[in-house]
DNA sequence: TCGCTTATCTTGACTCGTTCAAGATCTCAT
DNA sequence: ATGAGATCTTGAACGAGTCAAGATAAGCGA
């Protein structure tokens, strides 16, 4: 499990071989700071640290961001794609049907799980994404 | 498992408490017979069956079949909602990272698979949804 | 079989998330 | 310090899907 050092946004980003530009680490912070936020979120949140933003660089950044490894995307049907700095380990994620929060969960079965399939279709698998519904702890009570 | 018949869509919509009309049966059709397809190419289908459909009504249609439970609908991140048939099992789906064509897999470990989680966040989880993202037989090729 | 009620379909406008394109600006290697 | 080229800004555009109002037709009861 790899953990962002905000306090060190610029190494990382060194580290990638990309260049180190204000929109870029605002980003990087956000999202470690706010998990499974979606660009809107992550736009607003670089807003208040820079002052301003064009949405268009914080779209552009979080593609750098991830070809390059440091953030990993995720998309769960009927959602905006939404961003995490946990990178490098194989967790999955529990959507809400009521409200739509994403949580993490570590997988029960070891780092590549449900991966041998009897029957790959004769694809060449590389990743197994797991997607758990149901309601999280507070649409539960209602 | 459980296929369309579509000889008698008629039926299948009857028993699900739902009116019989053109649209539908005509989408049903499409679906049973295209796997996988999305709401363009199912509308496309429905058009060569019956001349003449709206987009909002194969929309409409499907909104209904799905929460009739007679289709499914998957939507791979990256993909406009796709539509199949084959319910009530627990099958999965391997993505094609080139084409973005898709195909069934059964589950390797059963009918709940990778359900149980160590940690599940205090989430009430009913469903675990399993993408597989690979390169398909052709795309392998290139 | 005929109406009537109401679900369904048509049409057309509109939203949202995202991408495309052109030019201005900034990074950083030299 | 400077130039080449990556990155950002602005503004238009796109695809997928939804919303809303009125026209149509499915299927109930008579």
């Amino acid at each position: 499990m790899r953990i962002v050092d905000f306090a060190d946004g610029t190494s990382m980003l060194r580290a990638a071989n990309l260049r180190v530009t204000q929109p870029r680490l605002a980003v990087l912070a956000e999202v470690a700071e706010n998990p499974h936020a979606d660009v809107d979120q992550l736009a607003r949140g670089a807003r208040t640290r820079l002052g301003k933003v064009s949405t268009q660089a914080v779209y552009d950044v979080l593609h750098s961001l991830v070809s390059a490894g440091l953030v990993r995307r995720i998309e769960p049907a009927g959602s905006p794609a939404r961003f995490e700095a946990r990178v490098g380990d194989n967790h999955h994620h529990v959507v809400c049907r009521e409200c739509g929060a994403v949580a993490d969960v570590d997988c029960a079965t070891g780092s590549a799980p449900c991966l041998d399939t009897s029957n790959d279709a004769g694809y060449l698998i590389d990743e197994a994404e797991v997607t758990y519904w149901g309601l999280c702890p507070r649409c539960r009570r209602d």
